[in-house]
DNA sequence: GCTTAGGTTTTG
């Protein structure tokens, strides 16, 4: 009786085995243990067709799941009822004596689980059946069921690189005397027997804080960050998206597939995801997920209360109350635990420098050059700006000429760049878009009177920039559509002749910087940080007079000068008084590359104030890197107070060990000491902040000199301090500017000299961070709004002196801007 | 054939 069914025993969990078996967790299937009297119980979730072995033998393996909990039971599957069911046959004592030596799976039906409240990553095994016992198994295994097996064999798992599964298999035959009871779901009638093939198996969901390299699994998260699909560079669509849950834990998976219905059909941060088999890796000492063999997911909506339906590519997915539960609850933790963004923002609420994604219809593209393309898109409101538009070849224009003309005035064209181009070539006119992190950028308005806002697309995927189709299903789809059929196009035709501000009158649409900008309109926008007392200058008589001398004035910025922003950041020596630009990632990544070509000198490692790690790339180029860790007291300190110096590491790599520790210093070797690279090259980086030196002033000293400081009884490890024991001189950020000033009685130009005073803003922090970049387009656009004639300009309150410059074959004067701010209201 | 990308900068 090697193997038989057996029914379940009404009201009853427990299978009645033998008083001698004792229950074995997977934990401890291990080679070495003893497990004569064990058994072991699982759920069936995977079993593959019955094969046969080379020499003829029948083989058939099933996978196991542990039970196990984690915080989805703990919320709402527990407490779990007993298995319910009307067929019974008991096991007799003696019959389960019976099979002492022999393997038993008894199989039960319905979920029956431990209150494990570990959370292994490892929950599944591999049972691998020979002989005419894998034959009889087949015939009667169901997914979903629950396994006991005892007395078994194990041996070490071939598999378990590619599975994750347990390191051990189970091993069962007739001819090793094994027996197998099964237990099964009664079939009450031959169509349920039929059925019963297409039984769900139990998923379970591991949270994202019990990850485990290697292994693959099912999970739960709500998208905190994506990646539309793109062209990846190798041959499929890529997805980049963040989860987290209410773990905390943040999970980043790398999704590939050359089918772009494939991949999650995410819309917004704060959609839910559930992924069933994706593989877990450590990659840069975090848990990554990424798309393996089987990998299939579902997407929905985050909105709480929204209908609950799953989008997705595969025909068959499992969907049940359970996964509702999940999803709800998941709703309801990210309303409060994640900060998702307010109303989408449309055309006639875009700001200037303000990345924005888009909701909208198609309705032209066309090819501009190589690499770029443009799309012409509406919906169905007016951007206040006036708008640029590509020229193109009207040949090379796709779309419908009539519906063109019809709406030229409330399209706008969005020029997207590089990887984004192939998508948008295949985009079919008439669907709706969602593009992501548009750059609505100024044109330099050397023509006072028009600034136009461009519509920008740039290359690359960053910010989770690029293109994605919406279904019309979409319910912010439904309201587009709804929203586009109730434009009437008379009114937007009309509407050529008025000004835009007229035009926000119309469309009843004032922005919140138009209505601040009218608050601004009587009060000064800047103010003085001293000399209060000082009366007013008019312009004109500081143009007449000698300097150097101070004044106060109250002026219109009619323009400035770069109306690139970031091109005002120089860097600024205070002991030789020169100025320089900002070097470029390339150059530093160059002067790392060369570095890289001196390998370390191990003679220079694990001294008396720095322990050392080196390792060799596995790549063909054998890179050898060296990070040097900065001691305190003979002692590590935590990674966030910790100073590392580094040797041969390139760009990327530095920069992901500015994120984790407080400073690094990229060195090389020399025969006797680590010294800093070229002075062109940052001699620090704190945070996004590259530090650099002056050439000119600086006397670089080896680099032992910092030991000084890591003797320190609290090292603080200021740049400064770190600057002077190693001889630099620091360059300081500035914002350099022009601001062209007028009163009515005259124009002149002065200059804007600021490290952080006048914006709130520090200039060093500025060229890393969009947001901050974003800030001072803001208080720019508010010190001398886009488009407007100088009458509707604001007033600036400014402190200004007067200075000679003087050299062989002129003098001049020149002004510069101090002791003046910008009004906290209108930061 | 087994990569692609690996959230974090565009400056057109």
């Amino acid at each position: 009786m090697p193997v038989q069914l057996l029914k379940i025993i009404k009201g009853k969990s427990e299978i009645p085995l033998p008083s001698h078996l004792q229950k074995e967790d997977l934990k401890n299937l291990q080679e070495g243990f003893d497990h004569t009297n064990k058994y072991f119980q699982g759920l069936v979730i995977l079993s593959y067709p019955l094969t046969k072995l080379r020499d003829g033998t029948d083989f058939f393996k099933v996978v196991l799941q542990a039970p196990s909990l984690h915080w989805l039971e703990n919320q709402h599957l527990l407490p779990l009822s007993p298995p319910d069911s009307t067929n019974s046959v008991t096991v007799t004592e003696q019959q389960a004596e019976g099979c002492r030596s022999y393997l038993v799976i008894l199989l039960v039906t319905g979920v029956s689980r431990d209150l494990d409240n570990s959370c292994s990553q490892i929950n599944s095994i591999n049972i691998l059946i020979y002989g005419k016992m894998a034959e009889d198994c087949a015939k009667v295994i169901q997914h979903g069921d629950t396994f006991v097996v005892a007395g078994f064999k194990l041996a070490k798992s071939p598999t378990l690189r590619e599975d994750g599964r347990h390191g051990c298999h189970l091993e069962v035959s007739e001819e090793a005397g094994s027996a197998i009871y099964i237990y099964t779901i009664p079939r009450a009638t031959a169509a349920s027997e039929t059925a019963s093939v297409s039984v769900t198996p139990k998923y379970v969901y591991t949270p994202l804080n019990c990850l485990k390299d290697g292994t693959i699994v099912n999970l739960y998260g709500v998208v905190k960050f994506f990646k539309p699909p793109y062209v990846s560079k190798g041959t499929d669509y890529c997805s980049v998206v963040t989860l987290v849950d209410p773990s905390n834990v943040k999970l980043t998976c790398t999704l590939f597939n050359g089918n772009l219905d494939c991949l999650p059909k995410i819309y917004k941060v704060g959609d839910i995801i559930r992924f069933h088999r994706i593989k877990v890796r450590e990659y840069n000492g975090q848990m990554q997920g990424i798309t393996s063999v089987g990998f299939a997911s579902l997407t929905f909506d985050g909105t709480v209360g929204a209908p609950i339906v799953p989008r997705t590519s595969s025909k068959v997915y499992t969907f049940m109350d359970e996964e509702q539960k999940t999803i709800e609850e998941l709703r309801v933790w990210a309303a409060s635990n994640l900060s998702i963004s307010g109303p989408a923002v449309k055309l006639s609420g875009v700001q200037p420098m303000l990345f924005f994604d888009l909701t909208c219809q198609l309705v032209g593209k066309a090819k501009v050059d190589g690499s770029s393309f443009l799309l012409k898109v509406w919906d169905g409101t007016k951007c206040p700006y006036p708008t640029w538009k590509v020229p193109v070849e009207a040949r090379d224009l796709e779309g419908e000429k009539i519906l063109l003309h019809q709406l030229r005035n409330l399209t706008v064209d969005i020029l997207v760049y590089d990887n984004h181009v192939q998508l948008a070539k295949s985009l079919k006119i008439g669907s709706f878009l969602r593009i992501y992190s548009i750059h609505p950028k100024q044109a330099s308005a050397d023509n006072e009177d028009v600034s136009q806002i461009e519509f920008h697309l740039h290359g690359g995927t960053c910010y989770g920039r690029g293109i994605g189709v919406l279904p019309e299903s979409n319910p912010d789809v439904k309201e587009l559509k709804t929203f586009l059929e109730s434009v009437d196009l008379a009114d937007s035709q009309n509407m050529e002749s008025m000004s835009s501000v007229e035009l926000d009158g119309t469309f009843n649409s004032v922005t919140d910087l138009e209505s601040h900008l009218r608050r601004c309109q009587h009060f000064s926008v800047t103010v003085l940080t001293d000399h209060q007392d000082l009366n007013n200058t008019e312009l004109k008589t500081i143009l007449n007079s000698t300097a150097p001398q101070q004044y106060r004035i109250r002026a219109k910025l009619r323009t400035y000068k770069p109306q690139k922003l970031y091109q005002s950041i120089k860097l600024h020596c205070s002991k030789c008084n020169s100025l320089q630009e900002v070097p470029d990632g390339d150059d530093f990544d160059f002067i790392l590359q060369g570095s890289a070509v001196t390998a370390p000198n191990p003679e220079l490692h694990n001294t008396s104030w720095y322990d050392s790690v080196t390792w060799t790339t596995q790549d063909q180029k054998q890179r050898k890197i060296a990070i040097h860790f900065v001691k305190h007291d003979e002692m590590l300190q935590q990674p966030e107070d910790t100073l590392l110096m580094i040797e041969g590491g390139t760009l990327k790599e530095v920069w992901k060990l500015t994120k984790r520790f407080k400073c690094v210093i990229p060195v090389r070797s020399t025969e006797d000491d680590l010294e800093l690279l070229d002075l062109s090259a940052p001699f620090l980086l704190q945070g996004n902040i590259k530090y650099y030196g002056c050439k000119q002033c600086s006397t670089p000293k080896p680099v032992k000199s910092l030991s000084s400081i890591a003797a320190e009884q609290r090292p603080s490890w200021e740049p400064t301090e770190i600057a002077q024991v190693l001889g630099i001189e620091p360059l300081q950020y500035v914002f350099i500017m022009k601001f062209t000033l007028v009163d009515g009685t005259g124009a002149l130009n002065a200059y804007l000299f600021d490290y952080e005073k006048f914006f709130h803003i520090p200039a060093s922090e500025i060229l890393t961070s969009n947001f901050l970049q974003q800030k001072m387009q803001m208080t720019m656009n508010t010190l001398c709004p886009p488009g407007r004639k100088l009458d509707d300009l604001p007033w600036l309150e400014c402190f200004i002196k007067s200075y000679n410059v003087r050299d062989e074959m002129k003098h001049q004067v020149y002004y510069q801007i101090f002791d003046t701010t910008v009004a906290e209201d209108v930061v």
